[in-house]
DNA sequence: CCTGCTCTTTGACTTAGATCAAGGAGTATT
DNA sequence: AATACTCCTTGATCTAAGTCAAAGAGCAGG
């Protein structure tokens, strides 16, 4: 597959027509990056923003002392930092590859002239703004109003949805999770044992089945202790 | 001052040419709301969008137990619920307005098509979409990694920066200052009290004087424990 | 196969902050 | 001025979850 077919798969790209695909690809770089690069981090200033095409990057936020909250974890596809480029200088987290990673980066400056004259693109940036929000809405309300076992319950249900099955794989270490769910390795580790004990689930490794999705869901729900 | 003169002066259309005003506000309501009044509830299908004229209205998540954490406190001249009619089909959050205010309503269906032509409203809605979206972060970056103390110099930090002077009035009770930084009110008087006999702020009722913003600094950014 | 990794689990302990309970303190209502 | 509010403070516990420490489990490289 060229770059270019590759670019024009994006849903970023797809519903655009010839002439304006062909400016923002004028203006796009396709970058490699290898695993474990940072991309940005929080304060430095933006030059633009990334659309993710293969691999993965995590947003963190991190603590002087090393303790680091995970924010998103990006999919191929999803576009990234954008908020960034509309509001404020800089970047407001941290971004690292934890893979081999192919971005796109669309330079600030020229994207902010394009982005005034097409609706398209703004009806694209709106969306995935809209999905951010929504996500970190709810990860406000499970940090605020949930405790752990909650918040690993929710997460277990929503990976499970995602993949229509109760068999599912984590998609990172655990270790990962725990700054994801707001908490630590060894108190994810004993979440996670409770629910075996109680039969709620089965754990091999990374992978999980889910044996008993009532309870799992009275669990999210706050409903059983 | 007219209705037509108090929508023109709002940010949101200020930069619309006169077609494209005229359009919008034939489709927007204006609504005095009494203090105590529910907007919306979480899960409510969304049916538009709020712009605040007067008053004040706060977004917040409620847990089954009656615990709540503020998202934000509307200020006039800000919009909200906006992300809530790009994606998904409920608002995520429960809005109230704390006093008697008064609001722009604009319903989804008839801006959606608006907002498709007009660059100048699309960026208008990203701009509000990625302050959110800071603020958000923010607010993650402080339940997940910082403790109560802490939260509470940035808070106040930030409100005198705001005023640009060393006194500053609570813009709410103090409970429900406690719920917007993720805690309840015992804590949040406990950690007043300690900033109180440390000499670093003095408190008369809502208002509050910091007497040794140095410090203050120091324990927002960690330094100090 | 051993050695040294990283990741994970488990146990013992500590602690920030929530909960429960009891008063103040200010303000409005009668 | 007495009553009844709401809001705030303080004290005494309780508990979820973080910290510290140690050991197991799986893997990669020599």
């Amino acid at each position: 597959m060229t770059e270019h077919q590759q670019l024009r798969q994006l849903a970023f790209f797809k519903e655009l027509n010839d002439a304006e695909f062909e400016q923002l690809r004028s203006i796009v770089q396709v970058r490699h990056i290898s695993g474990g690069t940072v991309l940005f981090l929080q304060g430095d200033p933006a030059q633009g923003f990334y659309l993710l095409l293969s691999g993965r990057v995590r947003i963190y936020k991190a603590a002087p002392d090393g303790r680091e909250f995970t924010l998103h974890q990006i999919q191929p596809g999803q576009m990234f930092a954008e908020a960034a480029i509309f509001r404020g200088n800089t970047y407001p987290a941290n971004a690292i590859a934890e893979e081999d990673s192919e971005v796109v980066f669309v330079p600030k400056a020229e994207f902010l002239s394009v982005v005034t004259k097409s609706p398209q693109i703004s009806v694209k940036i709106i969306a995935s703004l809209s999905a951010w929000l929504r996500e970190f809405a709810e990860k406000l309300e499970n940090l605020s109003l949930r405790e752990v076992p909650q918040r690993l319950a929710a997460y277990l249900l929503k990976l499970s949805e995602g993949s229509g099955s109760s068999q599912l794989d984590l998609p990172t270490t655990k270790a990962k999770l725990a700054s994801e769910l707001g908490t630590i390795s060894e108190t994810l580790s004993r979440s996670l044992r409770k629910l075996i004990d109680s039969g709620v689930i089965s754990v091999d490794g990374n992978h999980i089945e889910i044996l008993d999705a009532e309870s799992l869901r009275e669990i999210a729900s706050g409903e059983k202790p």
